[in-house]
DNA sequence: CATGTCACTTGCGAAATATGCAACTACTAT
DNA sequence: ATAGTAGTTGCATATTTCGCAAGTGACATG
């Protein structure tokens, strides 16, 4: 196998067998694993004793299959708190969460996805996971709309690839055309919505979250049940404190107001 | 250097650069790993290429510093939905949260320590960071006593070490019969409480959770400060809000409750 | 209860792979 | 402009890993 240059490959292949590790595949045996990176069985064995002895991977006692182990939490404790918007976001998008009842999550663009930092409930909300560290489309979602904001079509057209756009429901947005049609009303609104396009009797409200340079840095979002969060009803309310929650986080970030940034070219 | 038989002394390497960045240096230089882990530049450099190729690491655009990456948080969504402590608790914790306006914390016992799977605030108790991964003593946090409650005094002693305890304010039990007396106290009442024996001007309250095998499995607690969590007026109040949250947590994790385990024996 | 099967671990030699040195490049500060 | 600092990369050596095949243990089946 032709690696490259200054690459390491047993590290190499031991960040494959993690990622073996899904959210639908989440516990494998030893054979499971060594199929899905595609190593033999005694290398990936050994691999896996290696993480295990580093607390990366752990044996359930029971079951005896590998999962991944507790100093990935230790990790991702360390990652988040070393984030900015992780420390801006996370006590705003709790108070928002518990003040309505509803969900609020914050997530990044990473790469033409969207990537969720953090997510909580509120009472009308309940969900027993995390979206930590998930992707979403950025094309079908509240916040991935937020996130491309200050984009032009041309942007969007090399970042989202090829019409049509993944469609998840009757009321995804499979064209650039509809989608930018969505982006320059929000745009004067300043938040976005997400009515039942990634799943069906879901719906959310975004706004874009703005670091030092004026850039979108993230976005935070209500979400919840269609029911719950009644956005037929409530979307100047609730767009009005989404948009509130987000400027606190981006002067928290070093924001200093649209005057000292440049305003976008949105065609 | 003699390693393992079946180690990957390559991974091990690897393993110990992740392990390099900590809470309080989240961000580092090459030349700063190196020095930490005992390997040559040279070598923590590919190294480093290679985790950050594998998004485990990535680099600062502006400092140019190495960090923890996003792949790092996407194990640890996975780890956590794959927990059955953490499903069954978040929601309790985040309900406690938001109607007490104080923290909520889960955490389960890690060799001799106390380890953070999750903790939420409530308004009262405004935090801006995560404990996820983090680890504190048993013996002078709530939570730690609670995971404590069945162990006898001979098991604590080879668990906590030799005494004196460490101590961090002058409230700590730096003894083991004082610590003792403490657990026996709380036993009867079902959950344990923690003030200004971590820290001066915190106070927290906890109750242990148990498994379907009737083992303790994970402890959940209030915490806040002294004057927001009011321990003195309120200690019955949050005691019995407590328990029941933890009783939720252990019925949902399978437990029958205390007529199918034989009562622990506690001299 | 014996036996067969399956999943995993381990010993060993061959061979691919990582390593450290030193040269090279990119920045920063003076 | 220049010296110093930090990081990356080419190359030859030798250390380390790999795959095979045998060994171990658990579990189901006859």
């Amino acid at each position: 196998m032709v690696s490259e240059t200054g690459g390491n490959q047993s590290v190499e292949r031991a960040s494959a067998v993690l990622r073996a590790f899904t959210p639908g595949r989440p516990a494998l045996r030893v054979s499971d694993v060594a199929a899905e990176v595609g190593l033999g069985v005694s290398t990936t064995s050994r691999l896996l004793a290696t993480l295990e002895a580093a607390e990366l991977v752990q044996r359930d006692p029971v079951s005896q299959l590998y999962e991944l182990g507790p100093a990935v939490l230790t990790m991702a404790g360390i990652a988040l708190n070393n984030d900015p918007i992780y420390r801006q976001a996370r006590p705003v998008a709790q108070r928002l969460a518990w003040e309505l009842g509803l969900g609020a999550n914050v997530a990044v663009r990473r790469g033409s996805s969207l990537f969720y930092l953090l997510n909580v409930e509120g009472q009308l909300a309940q969900k027993s996971f995390s979206l930590m560290g998930q992707l979403n489309p950025l094309h079908a979602t509240g916040m991935g709309k937020s996130l491309l904001l200050d984009t032009t079509a041309k942007q969007r057209a090399e970042l989202l690839g090829a019409e049509p756009l993944p469609g998840f429901t009757s009321h995804t947005h499979t064209t650039l055309d509809a989608l930018g049609t969505d982006l320059t009303a929000a745009a004067g609104r300043g938040y976005t919505t997400e009515i039942e396009e990634l799943a069906l009797g879901r719906a959310c409200i975004a706004a874009p979250v703005r670091d030092h340079t004026g850039e979108i840095a993230a976005a935070i979002s209500l979400s919840g049940a269609l029911s719950a969060i009644a956005l037929d009803e409530r979307e100047a309310e609730l767009g009005a404190l989404i948009v509130e929650a987000a400027d606190t986080v981006s002067i928290g970030l070093g924001y200093l107001g649209p005057a000292h940034t440049p305003s976008p070219v949105r065609p």
